[in-house]
DNA sequence: CATGAATGAGCGTTCATTCAT
DNA sequence: CATGAATGAACGCTCATTCAT
């Protein structure tokens, strides 16, 4: 017996991320992707029974990965500004090292795959980040404003600083991300 | 682009728009555009030459007509603060009112319609906006930022103060809207 | 503007009822009625919205063609046994000038796309038929026995001679189909 | 064929009729057979090298098995009349009582997969039958008419009667069994 | 100009069959 | 022998584009 082959599994992902990044969400086709990651049409579907199920697996995949990438070095016990720091750090080095993922995410949500219950996933991958918020607001460190107000310009700063960074407009060295950092910080800080 | 008649151009435009706000972008057939727009499909070809010239004239048309809703009121003899609170309202009305339009806009910088010479375009629209970005600069009234991280700070936040209200979530009282515009303020200001 | 073209469509009917005496039922593909039609697959589309529809329809079609031959010279003033003995002959020949039709919509009773609306079709166009055995029950010239077994017996009569002569087991002189009707006859006469 | 595991040979034939009833002849699968019989895909070819084979030889087994049931009870020493009821009560009750091979049966004769050397099995399986007939035409019980024509007439009275208690039209009492097999007979008799 | 029938490459998906384990 | 992952041709159907009318 020839078992379902991981390797398989991680070229079908991978494939997927790097046509997506290519030709876009909605310009991905099965066979494409067959043909990205080495195998048959027809092996597609050992693996994943549709295209909508393929792509929402990636999403959750991905999703969870990116989750584990922002948490990555953050302590509740460190100070509250230095949380922030590493948050803003790693979801901007995740969009600079997971460039793929990042275009993949942003063309799902408004894609017609966007499902219920990878949005209900999304609300708990997102739990810690809205504790944070709340926290930050009860220790009035952070402005009491509504939490998605908050999430659009942290995002927000992330996404542009990378691109920034991505298209070459500005360097990345130290320096230079204390101050974008720091321009985040004004705004959401009480 | 042949514009026979000025009535069915206008019709295949509202057409579009309408169907991305049911479809999406990528929902989107030219045998649908026809149908909505009260025309054969050949005729369509009539007046632009392909759908992706006929996506491309969409985006500029919006684009045009967005710029021009935003300026709407905008006087730069009135003081800086007033003048940001007026693009920022404008900003924010256009995305409630012309939804249909702001989807399009939005799906169709992630897809595979995306121009450079309509990137450029972006450019000259928005030449006003950040003229207005540097003089408040200048006068150290603005933080001394890049631009981008301040555009997608504002812009973060008319979308989500617009999406709030679309979705019931916040009231749009002038009291909930000067609150919402405060927190932008503060995060530009210096 | 070039009108819907009723040379394709009785192509495509002629095409399908062709390939089902090649191929069966199960074994017609869009693919090759379009070849046999001397179109594109695409084209198919523009008369029939689905293989469905096009199976259907053909059902329909040939049903009522059937109908037509079957009571062709048929004369509810003319005595009992020659008007049995019409539908007889007219059975029979059917079945041999039309084989095409009458292994497809034999096949298509057994089959998936057996559909209720026209199984009432068949309702209707049988009622004559029915009507004519209850007549022959009345006046007692027939059996008083189910029509569905009447019906049975007569079918196979014709059916079964149709094949007798299609295989060149017997003549189709005058003097063998008058034996083969008169074996009918005695079969379902009171 | 090599039976080497006689159970699983039957649960792939027990499986295939079972699938056949629900699905029809054309909708079988090898993946559906393989799932129901309880093995991998890959070991129905250790017993059939072939869709094409596995379905003869069911259709071989089960014609074999109609012939056993057919003749079930039947003494050629019995009076004629009495044999023919009796022949005519087992088609009936095999029908009745195995609806799934009588499906199997009547779909294989109209499909790609009827196959010359079981049109040839047919005839050797139903000699008695003939014999039965020839037997009746010498003792002048029966019409001289073409056997094909008598099998037909009485196959079709069989099928129609069993289909008729199958939908509860008509009860499956003596008295109207009676009845039922009288129509056949003086359909045939001399 | 306007029409909509015609086109055919390409889509997501299925399935009989093979073969490494 | 038994397994089920792997294969790829073929399926029904879509749609941007063309063109005869």
């Amino acid at each position: 017996m020839k078992p379902k082959d991981d390797e398989k599994l991680q070229a079908i992902v991978d494939a997927t991320f790097g046509l997506v990044e290519k030709v876009g969400l909605s310009g991905l086709t099965m066979a494409d992707i067959a043909r990205a990651a080495g195998i048959a049409t027809g092996t597609l579907y050992v693996y994943y029974s549709s295209k909508e199920e393929l792509i929402n697996d990636l999403y959750r995949k991905s999703k969870t990965a990116t989750a584990n990438r922002l948490l990555k070095g953050y302590d509740a016990r460190l100070p509250f500004r230095r949380r922030a720091r590493t948050l803003w750090r790693n979801s901007m080095r995740n969009r600079l090292d997971h460039y793929a993922e990042a275009i993949f995410q942003q063309q799902y949500s408004n894609s017609q795959w966007r499902s219920a219950s990878n949005h209900a996933l999304f609300s708990n991958l997102m739990q810690e980040w809205l504790d944070f918020l709340e926290e930050g607001k009860r220790q009035e460190i952070l402005k009491n404003a509504p939490s998605s107000l908050m999430t659009a310009l942290f995002m927000g700063s992330t996404r542009e600083t990378a691109e920034l960074i991505r298209r070459k407009d500005i360097k990345s060295d130290e320096q230079t991300l204390d101050i974008a950092f720091a321009l985040c910080w004004d705004a959401i800080k009480a």
